[in-house]
DNA sequence: ATAGGCACCTGGTGGC
DNA sequence: TGCCACCAGGTGCCTA
């Protein structure tokens, strides 16, 4: 799923039920997703205030009044959904149960926030707050692309001792956060940069380009999912995906989007991921 | 230390 | 309708 500007989004659109609210009870319907739920994980929850909700790179940290953090990722598939809020001008009722609902929250407010992800390649976890930078699962990840620390010189830095292609070192998390397949992709696209180059060997130029642009793509699409979010209360409150069009993603066999190009857009396969770029304008 | 491939899961789609 | 292959937005872990 869920690559930065997701997570910011079902972050975005879970605070206003969840943030100062306190967990009356959380259902948890199985012991585990991909790692196993932490010892009496719903005791811990229970009565628990979220004083915070907060998102390290494509996690979102629920800091409680119990000095613990409940960490959440959503995986591929992972979806949140709200019901029993009071959203602008609506309210969502309850739904029934729905297959691979793993974990509910009931909030003393009245809402309810239910977790569902059939492939379960989320996970969640609850951590020292205090030192929960040093959690395994975040110690090792790299900047915020949209923070102060990342900039030319920390990336021209990065990326010089990466003899990879831009394509696997831009996924990796170490050398920034939050960036998936997707956004990758459209990074690449936007910098006009072929997927296939190797890191250290593009011009200390082009990689201060990636830095602007990867800012640019990841805040627009912020902005999509914000204006997703008016139209999730009025619909049916779940935070999932949300609808947005890419200019490379999906898009093998279509034409080129740039002025005067329009060529056929290219899949390759690296690492066991789809790349989808453009050979003309992207070199 | 680092890079590449595999594994973990379920569900949707398209071809025969 | 059924079956099968292939695809999917992530990432830790194992192997070279």
């Amino acid at each position: 799923m869920p690559e930065l500007p997701e997570v910011e989004t079902v972050r975005r659109g879970l605070a206003p039920v969840m943030e100062g609210a306190r967990i009356a009870k959380a259902d948890v319907n199985r012991p585990n997703l991909r790692w196993p739920f932490p010892d009496k994980m719903s005791e811990r929850l229970t009565g628990a205030k979220i004083e915070r909700l907060r998102r390290r790179s494509k996690y979102i940290l629920a800091d409680l009044d119990t000095g613990e953090s409940l960490l959440i990722h959503l995986g591929m598939s992972g979806r949140m959904l709200i019901s029993g809020a009071q959203l602008g001008q609506f309210t969502h009722d309850h739904p029934a149960p729905e297959k691979h609902d793993h974990v509910v929250f009931h909030m003393e407010n009245g809402a309810r926030i239910t977790f569902n992800d059939p492939r379960r390649f989320g996970a969640m976890d609850l951590l020292n707050t205090q030192t929960a930078d040093h959690h395994k699962l975040l110690s090792s990840i790299g900047p915020e692309p949209l923070g102060n620390s990342f900039d030319e010189a920390y990336l021209t830095d990065a990326l010089s001792a990466k003899g990879s292609p831009i394509k696997s070192a831009l996924l990796d998390q170490a050398i920034v956060a939050g960036l998936g397949n997707i956004y990758v992709c459209e990074t690449l696209y936007r910098a006009r940069i072929s997927p296939t180059r190797k890191a250290n060997k593009i011009s200390k130029q082009r990689v201060a380009s990636l830095v602007p642009i990867i800012r640019q793509v990841l805040s627009d699409a912020i902005e999509a999912g914000g204006s997703s979010l008016k139209d999730f209360r009025q619909a049916d409150g779940d935070l999932g995906y949300f609808q947005h069009s890419f200019d490379v993603y999906g898009r093998e066999g279509e034409s080129c989007k740039t002025e005067g190009c329009g060529k056929s857009i290219k899949r390759i396969v690296q690492s066991g991921r789809s790349s989808f770029y453009c050979p003309t304008c992207q070199r």
